[in-house]
DNA sequence: TCTTGAACCTCTAGTCACTAGAGATTGTAA
DNA sequence: TTACAATCTCTAGTGACTAGAGGTTCAAGA
């Protein structure tokens, strides 16, 4: 059995924010010592990386109980998560797309000003001011 | 002279959400009519417009402020507005980055129940367990 | 001119996933 | 025993809005 600081420690995850997963429900209650101090084991830990891991990958909160969920009663359960990493998988593949485009018209903006000597109007804050000048939908 | 209605139309900018960048100061306070309600004339239109434009392509409200700052005082702005406008671009690069490296995990994951029979222990949560399957840092 | 109802006003509170801080208590090593 | 780091709970703040309550104003049709 090891205190938060020691399972904040082990997992990188910050000791407010283990908090706040109980709070959420993502994780169980922990056990408390006598003097009302959070106690936690293996199962803890496992779980507090799955968690992290979920995170990381960028599933929300809400997707995450979901998966615990599916955890918890496993009959039938890996349709749903697939479902729910393959949901989760095209929102990447959206803001990716999405960024790509982003990063094209900031290419261009960007390079507008540099090295020439004409800065009498900004072309950064010029392309701001319109978008007819986008060369793609954003 | 035209309502805050109509201004959101135009942009394309919810009523609330232009009432929240005057709060910001993003936009200077509207003139009102007697009766208290906002009107727009041209300028406001293309402020909005910028302000919008800068939003789309991920500008948070503190640097649209510098931004704005820098239309306002247009002495030595075009070297400032292209440092934000390229430290945005890393930004997105950084985060194009992040992002193929989850589409690539979270493809793994999900094509690992796809088709096969095999469902007494499901890869997406094994997966998502154990951070040591991943094939890259995340 | 009057009436109706859509559009407007301000204010407060909620969203998500934490993060920060105050003020009090507990655990542990010297 | 003592010192002090770590823990506890609670409230409030972050960014960029969004939602709702409850009240007022505008403008078009009768």
């Amino acid at each position: 059995m090891f205190s938060i600081g020691e399972l904040s420690r082990r997992t990188k995850v910050k000791v407010p924010t283990i908090r706040y997963y109980e709070e959420m429900g993502l994780l169980a209650e922990a056990e408390r010592t006598s003097g009302n101090q959070r106690r936690y084991d293996k199962a803890g830990l496992e779980r507090l990386s799955f968690i992290r891991h979920a995170r990381d990958l960028g599933f929300s909160i809400e997707a995450i109980l979901s998966l615990i969920e599916l955890q918890d009663h496993p009959d039938r359960s890996c349709e749903t998560a697939t479902d729910i990493a393959v949901s989760q998988l095209s929102d990447v593949r959206e803001k990716i797309k999405r960024l790509k485009l982003l990063e094209k018209e900031l290419t261009r903006i960007s390079k507008g000003c540099d090295g020439l000597g004409v800065s009498e109007d900004c072309y950064v804050l010029a392309s701001l001011s319109d978008h007819e000048h986008c060369e793609n939908e954003h």
